[in-house]
DNA sequence: GTTCATTACGGATTCCGTAAGGATG
DNA sequence: CATCCTTACGGAATCCGTAATGAAC
């Protein structure tokens, strides 16, 4: 048995059973990681994929039972590194973050300002994505840490963490009829035509669900992943935004008048989230602290040996989120 | 890095950081050895062994750090090999138990003979020594299972499961004065030399205790590991013999009175234990629950996946161990 | 002076890439 | 017929053993 067999054995999981996209993604020949896998399987006396003729069509039973355990081998190998890593000098490494517009444009950057500024020898990796990408990239361990506000309670593997609370605002060119409802509702806010965020993305599934609530529809006219392109078309008179409160930049958007609009949707979370059993070095824990000043290295810690998602969410009941 | 190199690794500490020696244990040359060590540190770029000129002192802390998660890792490999094993056939494998004289001679017997009619196909391999070895060989995974009464708990990566309660025998020849002693004291007992268990053996130390907290110090004459030695002398009227109440067998012994001693020293418990983290076959949860009947699968599952030895031994409090 | 780890070196094995072959949908 | 996995084969790298070297106790 050697590692790179169980390194091509997870990568041939994650990539649907396709040798051939493993072996590009890997940088390697199909006929290389056929051979290991051929080899492992002699080894073990043990089919891990099952073949219709020259096609892999599925993981056997037994072969699902390795691979998490071979999954856990090389989370153990990336830890081995890591702590050498961490010994040889520990300001010195690699963070990578996946996230969602919003959060990279609006949240962050005070953040990651202060982290390069402590920890200037550390690569900073940004990705960006659907949440349902980033939370994959964290559960694949591609990056060190998903955040997000959807999707990442999907992956079970993922160890969730919630950052702070936000509330919504309502945005209108200056003179809209709205800027005189008060106070504001919803039935109010469904006469006009709505521009906010693509399903899926920052708490949209909140937004529609308050206006169901109430018996609306609203005539959604234009969605966008950002904040920036739907506030362009609000300013452009296409309709209402309905953003994340702290997409509104007073420096930026003079031209707009942001409705606080918390009274009418439920709040949303937006959490940081990583792989279960995954070593942090230690200023990927600042990094957390940086971004949620409540989420100390020992609340991190407690939550990433939590045994179940249960015991996890249990050590943040009662406490009061920040909200912005 | 590769597997071996982390097996060397954990095999040069299981070996006192003595190349030479674990060369010899893993049948394979000290150079080898010697340059793969070299290797993984180049590559780790970090020391895990502090050198003085050409012998290795000591292991630093970052080898520390390392060590811990390469031992999981070879854990895990030996747990993929299990689950295709088991796979293959559930009812072929190996079953290592290490253990005590008096478990091997007196607990064990009907529970192997059942267990192998009930598994022919499972290699049986019975492993005797110290408390200390036994438990030391369960902690290195040389064998799957040890059974003691002392010393397992002194390796904290072992899951221990209480299996039962025993209590003494007091053994004299025909007519000697204490068989005439109701009720039988401690006082006693301390006028006739004794013959007993050699230290660190079959509960030993709680029988020292007992004699010391009632301000006695027995004339210990002789002292042997095993039962059938301690017999042997009490037999030529060297002493009175004091051994385990199940060793005791009224067959073969019938030119010695067993006269019970539960009520003098304080019950021992007699534990099997095995390495944190280990991957148990099926038929090895079946041989636990032959040797201790409320060791079901799911209470060793439980106890297994239990995160501290507070929260395993918990499971048991309460519970009415059986009494041999 | 014995024990012990490292370096040097050569043979065998393993690994990995290219090229060709055969099955699937 | 386009996609995809397997087999075949050759060159390169790796591994491991023997022998020699040198440091430590």
């Amino acid at each position: 048995m050697k590692l790179q067999q169980l390194r091509y054995l997870v990568e041939i999981a994650r990539h649907d059973l396709n040798l051939s996209a493993t072996a590009a993604g890997l940088f390697t020949s199909q006929p290389g990681i056929s051979k290991q896998i051929k080899l492992l399987e002699e080894e073990l006396g043990l089919r891990v994929f099952t073949r219709s003729g020259k096609h892999l069509t599925e993981v056997t039973p037994a072969g699902q039972a390795v691979l998490e355990v071979a999954d856990r081998i090389l989370a153990d190998v990336a830890t081995i590194r890591r702590i050498a890593e961490d010994f040889k000098d520990h300001r010195h490494g690699t963070l990578s973050i996946a996230t969602t517009h919003t959060q990279a444009r609006y949240a962050l950057p005070p953040v990651i300002k202060a982290f390069i500024a402590k920890y200037p020898e550390v690569a900073l990796h940004m990705h960006q994505g659907t949440p349902m990408q980033i939370s994959d990239l964290a559960a694949t361990r591609q990056v060190d840490f998903a955040i997000a506000t959807e999707a990442l309670e999907l992956f079970d593997n993922l160890v969730m963490l919630p950052c702070y609370r936000w509330n919504r605002s309502i945005l209108v060119p200056h003179g809209h009829p709205l800027t005189e409802a008060t106070p504001l509702t919803l039935e109010a806010v469904a006469r006009y035509p709505v521009i906010t965020y693509v399903f899926g993305f920052t708490g949209r599934s909140q937004l529609d669900q308050a206006f169901q609530r109430h018996g609306l529809a609203p005539r959604v006219v234009l969605t966008a992943v950002d904040a920036d392109v739907i506030k362009t078309y609000v300013k452009l008179g296409l309709g209402v935004g309905i953003i994340a409160g702290m997409a509104y930049d007073p420096r930026t958007d003079r031209d707009l008048i942001p409705l606080d609009a918390g009274h009418l949707f439920e709040p949303s979370v937006t959490r940081i989230g990583f792989r279960k059993g995954t070593f942090l070095r230690g200023y990927m824990y600042d990094f957390i602290e940086g971004f949620a000043p409540h989420l100390t290295r020992a609340v991190v810690e407690a939550a990433a040996t939590a045994r179940s998602r249960e015991e996890a969410e249990a050590l943040f009941t009662g406490f009061e989120l920040p909200t912005h």
